[in-house]
DNA sequence: GGCCAGGAAGATC
DNA sequence: GATCTTCATGGC
């Protein structure tokens, strides 16, 4: 039997890959990140050990087969080939639901610098801790219930310096909160419903809406099709119908923008 | 379809 | 240094 020494998961291109905000390389090699209450620092070496503990299994999905996965889509077009060489190692993190609705809902028209800048200072990280949060090390900053700013005005929101995206955040955490929204609803919902409904939020479009679905949802069959996507789709994967990644087209998506975000060369565009 | 809504970062001058 | 340009957008 052959101890498997090499995880499906790489750390820095699942967590700086854009798919989450929250995660920083604070040295090189070692991260460093909020999820719910809790506060994780690692290196790619602790993952064999986070095994072991069931809620960062969960959130690093350490028990889908991604390998299988890839070589699937591997198989569907040669670019999608080398899209998914680039992209291996990379998981599909399992965030909350709220958090991935908000965090892209700010994403939009923004560069993620200033998308963490917003989200650290929504969270509070920035405000100065009081003394006693330093006793038992340093504070969690959990990221806030909808409920939490639903009550909030823009004027609340202002010194987040989200411009134009505090009324939508405003919006969407007042129809979550009511219950106009039940995101976990929208994890066995028909696709085209489940966006419809979050679509019912100002400020959330297609790409918002499929964003949420796949990183907050988990549903891996959400594939963000916006004009840039299928420029793209259409120059490099002529003939291919996204309809045939299937299950697996978020994932077909994540590998395609991270080969593009990386300068995937005009030159291997054919024809 | 065109334009506008922060602000930050990188490119260019 | 100053000045563009861009940004996984959405709404009017």
């Amino acid at each position: 039997m052959i101890e498997r020494t090499a995880p499906s998961l790489n750390l820095r291109k699942t967590l700086l890959c854009g798919q989450c905000f929250r995660w920083r390389e604070i040295a090189p090699d070692v991260f460093s990140g909020t999820v719910g209450n809790r506060h994780l620092t690692l290196t790619q070496q602790d993952l064999p050990r986070l095994r072991q503990d069931p809620f960062w299994c969960i959130y690093f999905d350490l028990n889908t087969d991604y390998e299988t996965l890839r070589k699937q889509l591997s198989a569907l077009h040669p670019n999608l080939n080398k899209a998914a060489q680039h992209g291996c190692g990379i998981h599909i993190l399992r965030q909350e639901p709220w958090e991935t609705l908000c965090s892209f809902i700010i994403s939009q028209n923004n560069n993620i610098p200033r998308i963490q800048g917003i989200i650290d200072r929504l969270c509070g990280e920035t405000e100065a801790c009081s003394p006693a949060a330093f006793q038992n090390g340093p504070a969690v900053h959990p990221f806030p219930q909808p409920e939490t700013l639903a009550a909030l005005s823009e004027t609340d929101l202002a010194p987040l310096r989200c411009g134009f995206r505090a009324r939508y955040i405003l919006d969407a955490a007042r129809k979550v909160a009511d219950g106009n929204v039940n995101l976990e609803a929208l994890r066995t919902a028909p696709l085209a419903e489940a966006r419809a409904v979050l679509m019912q939020i100002t400020g959330v479009g297609p790409k918002v809406a499929d964003c949420t679905l796949l990183y907050g949802l988990h549903r891996m069959d959400a594939f963000p099709v916006d004009v840039w996507m299928k420029r793209a789709m259409g120059q490099w994967f002529p003939g291919v119908d996204p309809v045939s990644f299937g299950s697996a087209a978020g994932l077909a998506q994540q590998y395609i923008f991270d080969w593009v975000r990386s300068g995937a060369s005009e030159e291997e565009i054919p024809g």
